[in-house]
DNA sequence: GGGATTACTTGTACGATACAACTATATACT
DNA sequence: AGTATATAGTTGTATCGTACAAGTAATCCC
């Protein structure tokens, strides 16, 4: 690890990691039973309430048709429902179920003790730091 | 972002960190040129020198029938080579070419141009502590 | 020398994604 | 109102990255 400069060593870190934590959440030692993609989306509309396709895909910056895929999924499997806007017919809004609300708690919650296993040892300073940076990161990544 | 627990934070923020990392290797806005595995493993290969593919999967936590196909994709571009250990018929060790390093040289400048811009205005100090804290994390992830 | 092991390759499948073509609905302009 | 244009979403098709299982070739071990 011959990384003199901070920055090199942050885009190998980083790098890795990723590599580390896809691989980890499609593996069997995959953390909770929903797909990472499935996570994320329930997660938004936890967070966010009704959405539309539109605005998941703005979130994730990914594309409509992506979306579309991932929500005809969950839908299909229960975890979300879908109804229509009544001010705009071509509008479909998607909301969590009930089942999908606990599911995303048990993963939300299965998520959280891993990383707490994995941060065990780290100072609640070091976690606060760590979190602080990581939101100025992905802050970066928007712009 | 209400999240008051560091880890809780630092789930949602590396997880939400992931997904934009991923998408952004992957889009038209991607870093370089090379494929965001093609790129780990020829930085693999750079770091260890010559390596067969046992332990570049090793190195990955991947299967070897996926490096199996991209040390072949590589191969066929001219990336890397293949030449047997004289001491086991059944291995095949891999290197990069010349062209691989030039291309792996001008993707890793790219890369961290990239990572620079995206941490301008972070101090030294938030820098290295940053780095520091992903080394840890990434140790953390291989138990 | 023959069975077990190892290193890799290849067939097949899936998840996540993009782009392009399509359908249905809505809006805007004359 | 009527037509053209724009928008939201769906579906066809393709690619990348990955796994597992079956196959091949070389090696090892008794």
């Amino acid at each position: 690890m011959s990384k003199e400069n901070a920055v090199e060593r942050i885009e190998y870190e980083l790098t890795t990691l990723i590599r580390k934590a896809v691989f980890r959440d499609q593996s069997e030692r995959k953390i909770g039973i929903l797909e990472r993609a499935a996570y994320l989306m329930m997660r938004q509309l936890d967070d966010q309430g009704p959405s539309r396709l539109k605005e998941l895909a703005g979130a994730f910056q990914l594309d409509i048709s992506t979306l579309s895929r991932q929500a005809a999924a969950l839908e299909s499997k229960g975890l979300i429902q879908r109804f229509s806007d009544p001010k705009d017919g071509r509008v479909s809004l998607f909301d969590l179920t009930e089942s999908g609300k606990e599911k995303l708690a048990l993963d939300s919650h299965m998520r959280l003790e891993w990383y707490e296993g994995l941060l065990e040892g780290w100072s609640e300073e070091e976690k606060r730091m760590f979190g602080k940076l990581l939101v100025r990161m992905n802050g970066a990544f928007d712009e």
